[in-house]
This record gives C-alpha cells, sequence and structure tokens, in this order.
DNA sequence: GCCACCTACTAAACTTGTTGACTAGGTCGA
DNA sequence: TCGACCTAGTCAACAAGTTTAGTAGGTGGC
C-alpha cells in the first residue's frame, strides 16, 4: 500500500511520466522501496482511478506518447494523512542473512556470497556519495539543510548510505570470523 | 521463497513444532525475516509435500497433539543449494522513509513517528543485548566463536542488532534537522 | 470463579510483488 | 549499416505476504 505514497512522495517534485518515475525511483526511492516499472505502471493507473493523481497525455513527434502524472488536491491530502498514520516496523529481509543463519552448513559459499556482497555495497556507496555530492552543490550540509525547500530526499540518502555502509562493514566482519573458524578446523583435523 | 530456508536454517538446531519455530523466528530470525504463523504452517505443508522436511505427531494429553518437524537428508541439501545460489541485494522497504521522503508536506506528523521509532529501536537494541549475552553466557566472544559449534545465529543477530542502532541513530539524526527547520520557519514567519 | 493468556493449529480472502515476454520507433558507435 | 541500447510503455500469470478470524482445551493470578 505505500507505494502509493512513495509515488506521491516523488511527485512533490513535480510532473512526470510513468518512465520518469521509474527512473527516479531507481536513483533515490530504490533505497527503501523498489519495484518494477510494471508495478509502477499498475498502481498508476489505480491512482488515477482514485483521483490521487491525474494524467496528461503529451503527442510526441518521435517517440511514443507519453503521460505526464501530478498530484491532485486529494492526492496531497492522502499524503497528509499517509504520514500522521503509523508506520510499522520493518525488518531487513534478506536472503544473505538466512545463507549466513546457514553457514556452519557450507562456510565456503557463504563466504563468496559475503565477499561479492561487500563488493556490491561499496559500490552502492559510492554512487550515494555522488548523489549527496550533486544534492549538495557547492554547499555544505548546513547551508544546504538551511536553504533548500525539501530535505527529505536528503535525509533518506542519509539513511540508504548508512544502511549500505553498516553492510559492508557487517560482511568484512562475517569474513573474519568464518576465515578464522575454518583456519580452526583446518588445523584440527 | 527464502522463508523456505529459514525455516530450514532454523531446523538446523533439531526438531521442532510449527508453534516452536513460530516462536525461534519471533526471538532471533524476525531480524531479517518475520512472518506470520500462517505463513509458517502453509509453509511446512508444502515442505513436507516436498520432502524438505518430515513431520512425526506427538499425542499429548492435556493440550493439543503437535507434530515435530525436522529436516531431510534432501532438505539439508536443499540448503547447501540455497547457500551456493546468488542472493540479490535488497532495499529497506521501510513506510517511516516513505514518510520521511514526504516530510516537507507534514513535519510535525514526521516527527512525532520518528520518535516513536526511535523508541521502538532503542526498546529492540535492549532486548537484543540481552540475547547476546545469553548466547555468549560467561565467554566473551572471542571465545565463543571459537568453540561454538554454531555461530550463524550469532552472526545474524549482530547484524540485527546494528540494524537497529543504526535507525536509532538515524531517527535522532532527522529529527534535530526537522526540528531547527521549524525554528527557523516559525522565525521567518 | 472468572478473565486473560498460552499452546497448537486451521481457513479463506485479499493485497503485493515478481517474472518474462512483447511492441515499436530512435540514437549512437564501430 | 548493423546491432545494441534508450524511450515509453502493455499484458498475463504466478508467487509471496497480509489480514482477520476461528477452534479448543489448559494454566495462572486475583
Amino acid at each position: 500500500m505505500s507505494l502509493r505514497n512513495a509515488v506521491m512522495a516523488t511527485l512533490l517534485d513535480g510532473e512526470a511520466s510513468g518512465y520518469d518515475l521509474a527512473k527516479a525511483f531507481d536513483a533515490s526511492v530504490a533505497n527503501f522501496w523498489m519495484c518494477t516499472p510494471q508495478q509502477l505502471y499498475r498502481e498508476l493507473d489505480r491512482m488515477e482511478a482514485d483521483g490521487l493523481v491525474s494524467a496528461r497525455t503529451v503527442q510526441q513527434e518521435k517517440r511514443p506518447n507519453k503521460r505526464l502524472f501530478s498530484l491532485t488536491a486529494s492526492g496531497l491530502e492522502a499524503l497528509a494523512g499517509f504520514t500522521e498514520a503509523e508506520h510499522k516496523p520493518t525488518a531487513i529481509r534478506d536472503e544473505l542473512l538466512v545463507a549466513v543463519m546457514a553457514a556452519d552448513a557450507n562456510a565456503e559459499a557463504v563466504k563468496a556470497s559475503l565477499r561479492e556482497r561487500k563488493q556490491w555495497a561499496e559500490a552502492k556507496i559510492a554512487r550515494y556519495e555522488r548523489l549527496k555530492a550533486k544534492l549538495l552543490g557547492n554547499r555544505t550540509e548546513e547551508e544546504f539543510l538551511g536553504e533548500a525547500e525539501r530535505v527529505g530526499p536528503y535525509l533518506t540518502l542519509l539513511r540508504g548510505l548508512s544502511f549500505e555502509r553498516d553492510n559492508a562493514r557487517w560482511c568484512a566482519r562475517c569474513l573474519t570470523v568464518l576465515e578464522r573458524r575454518g583456519a580452526r578446523l583446518d588445523a584440527s583435523t
């Protein structure tokens, strides 16, 4: 039910097509809410039916026509309602954690996954850092937080960043633990 | 598809009933994979049909009979296969993040949610700390990692712990940012 | 002696999310 | 000029997760 709200929060930045939203999602919302284009289009249709967004079709010459969506008054109201509702805490829900839970059964494979994930997390951190630098421009964080009209996207970016940093650190920790164990077990055979 | 694997990883500790699993999940797996009892029972039935677990019914006098599940050889094999597979990275997927993204539209409500979540996270941290102390017994972490036959559950516990610490820190950060903004905006009216 | 909670499940409907393939023209580099 | 990728979507089928409710006896506290 929250994809709706994520879409509306993104539309606070102004009109966008489904395709634009997919890209915007990928760039910023993906830190905390991923979805496929299909989900987006389906949800946009429903939101239009519910009057939360309105669409206008833009004819294009050299490309397929597109539909630009924008928030309606009732969409804005719904978003305000959502921010007032309770938000249940969530868990991480990551297959890698499941694998680590079972790591004692197959340590080598899990170590490989951990190495891969660590690299992935580091790449993501680098990407987030670039995004952050872009958002800040040549201002300090202080200046930005003082001036900007929206701080929400910046704050969520910080959360995504610290999540991935934490991931990378944890992967490293697991690797040293599993490697030390491996050495010990090898020594005792 | 990973609930299956989480269940199997839990069954590495030995036989358990659906009810036991629900509790065990709540206590340890819930850091990274939550589910309702209904999901568990449904999945256990399917897993039995697929030959991954076997059940034996235990007659009880003063309580409903229960079915104790244990891993079969092919279940163990499936779990090993799972640990070897690739594990896609996940995002956080938290409604609170969506609300913070829209925070500029309704700051007061979001601040209330942040305060609530911070408290919740702190409570969870305390619970994890207790669990950790219980796992360690009177050993140091070093000793535990050297001696224990399974380190998986400990490592996942560490991840849950750092996730919640991160949550609490981030909530605090958002609150100071939003409060400073509030003050500034009030001053400028 | 009553109320609330604990064990141990079952049922059904519903909402979300995932996967994979398909259309169809345009741009860009080798 | 060929193939690969980009825009801007659509469709269908399925898998997974959520919600809400119920059964039915036992235990523990006030």
